[in-house]
DNA sequence: CCGTCATTCAACCTTTTGGTTAAGTATTAA
DNA sequence: TTAATACTTAACCAAAAGGTTGAATGACGG
């Protein structure tokens, strides 16, 4: 499945959500843990949740009344790969190169 | 230098921006030309290069009175490094893009 | 059943974003 | 000197982003 670059580029374009990202690292947490360490209301942090998880890099899962938060690195790749890529491009054929890129469903449109 | 994850990963969340930064991997570009396939304002356009002059990702040279846009692909790497350290780009995926690299004969070994 | 815990929703606010058009500033060319 | 070219700036607009508070929902523990 292809993910779409605005999200997740948008996504982490914010540093809240990229601490929230580095602590689920290292295990899935619920809401009200995720919003612990940060100085904003339960509402704003379930918001940055709600965007990660349109983004695909957070998936969450309810279990009575926890909604687990769990990280989906591989949501990260075509983004990560589209930006590998430019930097070895520089002594590459470029259009060689974009058809790869298409090949991969990284480029939209 | 250090870049500013907030700022690039803001600039990338752009369609618009991503298309122009994949334009100027062919060659340094002058605003006018970089707006030309767009169906947009030559002021916007100018907007989206100073946020991406602003992040690093561009730098911007006036010669005469034609201002040259140049990619600067180095500004991705803290960005690039950031993504990577999630460490897992699917391992098929990025041999798929080694092997593409290999026949580009980019990677010298 | 009742209260509490986990979380979201709704309404609101302010700032930023992405676009527009029109006017302004340099620079070059005739 | 004048006109065209290559931009940027200013003023404006609508929508989105990031935050707040307070009420609502839904599950659990006693």
């Amino acid at each position: 499945m292809a993910y779409d670059l605005d999200n997740i580029f948008a996504a982490l374009g914010d540093s809240t959500r990229r601490e929230i990202l580095i602590m689920l690292l290292e295990d899935d947490m619920a809401v009200t843990d995720v919003a612990e360490p940060f100085n904003m209301s339960l509402a704003a942090i379930s918001k940055h949740l709600r965007i990660l998880s349109k983004s695909g890099l957070i998936v969450q899962e309810k279990r009575g009344r926890v909604k687990w938060c769990k990280l989906q690195v591989h949501a990260m790749r075509d983004a990560s790969l589209w930006m590998e890529s430019f930097g070895q491009i520089e002594q590459m054929n470029l259009e060689a190169f974009e058809k790869f890129l298409q090949s991969e469903e990284i480029l939209e449109k």
